[in-house]
DNA sequence: GTAAACCTTCCAGCGTGCTGGAAGGTCAAG
DNA sequence: CTTGACCTTCCAGCACGCTGGAAGGTTTAC
């Protein structure tokens, strides 16, 4: 399987699959006589996987954590689930930092609608946003 | 008011300042003679301004066309409205890829509990992960 | 008078996740 | 045989929001 054929396969680019490969994503595949990446069928579950991944929010630094020690064939089992609490916890201070963005947001948006324009002035700051400090 | 005095007012580093004048959140202040910006007294609250906004989780080109709205005397409360309901959007819509990414890894965390890791096998894949994939 | 703390400009880079282009080699169809 | 689609490498840059450093000029404090 060629790198275009394994692209479309994944809804990736080539560039994009050369680009993970390396940065360490993809193991580099076997090469063709001419010099071609000739990847197995199972590079495009791979690559699902890391799309999904990416596509949750994990970092590209997060999931190849994760593929490095599924790769290494090793049962540290302790390893993974340390891994995945680290995780776990990345996530959610990222959730606990959006909620308090998203109640700024909230707070902003009920007084946008609660201050009639003609009341900014000419010259005055906006006090949507200025009140909010 | 020199750069460093604006700069300890308002909670930022000249060199921010500097790249926000650069930016164009901030316009270019007169100079003293030997070339050293003077600040007015209002540079300190437009500086409050962008870093609130900023705060709120605007981007700088979010903020910049707030200010180039207001800069231009015209009340720019609707354009602000629009402006944080679609971050708000964004927000909420990110909190939920995270819920979805937090409950996938949750799932991961108790499974990685439940397995012996004598279970994983010399030879297998660690089987936390590869049910994932 | 001198040393430190400040200011100026410009150029460079961080990290993230790609994307584009140039210059060249290879493969499949007509 | 030629055309065009595909592949290779490498080098470059996008956006974002700064931050650091070099090389110089100025102001302030002792």
């Amino acid at each position: 399987m060629r790198i275009g054929t394994l692209a479309a396969a994944a809804g990736l680019s080539a560039k994009t699959i050369r680009f993970y490969e390396q940065a360490g994503l993809l193991p580099a595949p076997p090469r063709t006589a001419a010099g071609y990446r000739d990847y197995p069928a199972e590079a495009a579950d791979r690559l699902a996987f890391i799309r999904d991944a990416a596509a949750a929010g994990l970092s590209l630094a997060e999931i190849r954590g994760v593929l490095t020690i599924r790769d290494a064939r090793q049962p540290p089992c302790r390893h993974v689930t340390t891994l995945i609490e680290t995780h776990l916890e990345h996530v959610e201070q990222r959730i606990a930092d959006l909620l308090i963005t998203r109640t700024a947001l909230q707070g902003l948006h009920r007084r946008a609608r609660a201050v009639d324009p003609a009341d900014c002035g000419p010259e005055g700051i906006c006090r949507i946003l200025t009140t909010t400090a």
